[in-house]
DNA sequence: GTCTATAGATCGATAGAC
DNA sequence: GTCTATCGATCTATAGAC
């Protein structure tokens, strides 16, 4: 991994992300040291310091990153027509976005106290911005007759948790690929809502 | 917290755990030094090795001991008749248990990572013992025919992960109560299950 | 059983040479 | 932009006095 010197501003700061997202997955952020970052870049401890101003922001940038690619994913997925095709669509999406990135989703979900205070309400934020589209989906379910559960906000909390998860399973070489997981927790959701 | 000196072998030792547990769930294994539990305890750091041989060691018999709890409190409770009996004694088991342990529970979850190799792999294999009992109920759901669900094993993953999503919400002064929370989920998982 | 003191290592972040 | 070198703080764990 050892580099000679040189000028590399194009490609170390994304090496930098890069590097950080598999070791604070791995080990987890407050186990993680700054050397061991610029050691997998193959840089010095010193020169991850022209890209970031400490180690908070590199957590922050990771978590903010994946909750904004999250958001501009599902928004910029035509809406299928009628709740339960929404529904449907909405369980398709999360678990294959979700599957595609292990060690973003992990990070965002085990480093959130490892947040300064302002950041973590922006990413709580986002996160809340995310659940409240399937809150949506679920209210309209509900108004257009086509849903039936009594408490759609906590119908909502389930509903993710449930999807969530697959990523604590899910291998693309084990027994279901992950169409058929699909499938199968799409058909879960929509039996536990009332379909 | 701070103390005189003095010997307290009976109620020194207790009150480890009960600071590790705390400051564990809040920051973190990685993030906790034996200096902070020590000080919570009101003792210097030195002296919690009367104790414990290492921070390993206390991880391990915290996570170990909330296990063991867990696994012998299904195992006291009297078996309802019939699946579907079964399936809502285990739901509110389940919720009820886990709510009224929320930092051992986020240890459980959070802090796998950072066990050993082999003390993982005896935690490992206490959470799959209790997720066993899960798959056995709706095994036995699908053969008396109370039951319709295709994937046996993955509906456990499913069911798990959904009533483990209370603990992320759930706040005793809230909205709803524990009882109402267990119902609601026991419906979910009911119909989710195909009752 | 707890204390003080400390060893030996490692940490985040910075300064200045090139 | 990266290097070497280092500051000052902090860490786990141990040694020896009481």
């Amino acid at each position: 991994m050892a580099r000679t010197q040189g000028s590399h501003s194009d490609i170390t700061g994304p090496r930098i992300r890069e590097a950080a997202l598999a070791l604070f997955a791995r080990h987890g952020y407050a186990a993680v040291s700054m050397r061991q970052i610029a050691a997998e870049v193959g840089v010095q401890a010193g020169a991850l310091y022209n890209y970031i101003p400490d180690k908070q922001a590199l957590l922050f940038e990771l978590m903010q990153g994946h909750m904004a690619e999250l958001l501009e994913a599902i928004a910029a997925r035509p809406a299928p027509t009628g709740a339960l095709a929404r529904l449907d669509d909405f369980t398709r999406f999360h678990i294959r976005f979700h599957a595609a990135r292990p060690e973003a989703v992990f990070i965002a979900y085990m480093e959130l106290r490892n947040l300064t205070p302002p950041n973590f309400a922006a990413i709580e934020a986002l996160r809340q911005h995310y659940e409240g589209l399937l809150e949506a989906i679920i209210g309209a379910g509900i108004a257009e007759g086509s849903l039936s559960t009594p408490d759609p906000k906590l119908a909502t909390r389930a509903v993710i948790a449930m999807l969530n998860g697959v990523n604590t399973w899910f291998r693309a070489d084990g027994r279901l690929s992950l169409g058929e997981v699909e499938t199968l927790y799409r058909d879960m959701v929509l039996k536990a809502l009332g379909a």
